[in-house]
DNA sequence: TATCTTTATCGTAATATTGCAATAAGAAAA
DNA sequence: TTTTCTTATTGCAATATTACGATAAAGATA
């Protein structure tokens, strides 16, 4: 097999393990984390910042912005790349949300 | 390839993705959510709520173990299985970083 | 002891991911 | 137009993931 069945499973346990799997690479967080310390947003030099090749960083961008974590503009020749806070943000709440529930449940076991 | 070459990033950065990683998939979103649901944790009964053969829910079972996310604990000829909620929590406190990062650029482009 | 129950592991097949060299595509500059 | 710069795409190899049937391992029960 090797594909999931993400067909079985409710439409926000699907996103939220999508969006989860986006950020399950070191270079994909460390894209994020990038994007986030640069001021300016001429992002053309993410590829020096990563031990990568430039084709793989583009591959690892394309993911990011598949699932919505970071969003593009044409900018001359160069590319934009920024964080997009929505995506972000229904992974952080989501968090949120489970860590409130155990607060609520304090360990009766393990 | 295939492999990821963790070895050039920081421990954080691939701690993170590891913890995401592991999230990365929506039984796993799925169990996360049936431990958190139910009271007594006598949860043989994982494999009942998925719709996946035993050997793939004890698959997916060992690698939020792995990564912290869950522990186990045998009891009798069951195991009792709970969320770990000091690795949780280092990825919860990581997206809240992030997240008030963010606040504070205001998106200066994009 | 023999059997049942529960969970883990092995083996295997199908598919996905990671990485990069080569190359293409597009806009800017000469 | 030709060149240059930046990013995307293609093609491929190596490895990882997902899934499950078969089977093993270990404690509980008869």
């Amino acid at each position: 097999m090797g594909a999931s069945k993400t067909d079985h499973f409710t439409e926000e346990q699907n996103t939220i393990a999508m969006l989860a799997k986006a950020l399950g690479h070191p270079a994909r967080i460390a894209i994020l984390e990038y994007l986030l310390k640069v001021e300016t947003c001429i992002c053309g030099d993410i590829v020096n910042e990563l031990p990568l090749a430039q084709p793989t960083v583009s591959q690892h961008l394309k993911e990011l912005k598949n699932v919505g974590i970071i969003k593009g503009n044409v900018e001359g020749n160069a590319i934009c790349y920024c964080i997009d806070e929505n995506a972000f943000d229904k992974l952080k709440f989501y968090f949120e949300e489970v860590s409130s529930k155990m607060e609520k449940k304090k360990n009766n076991c393990c």
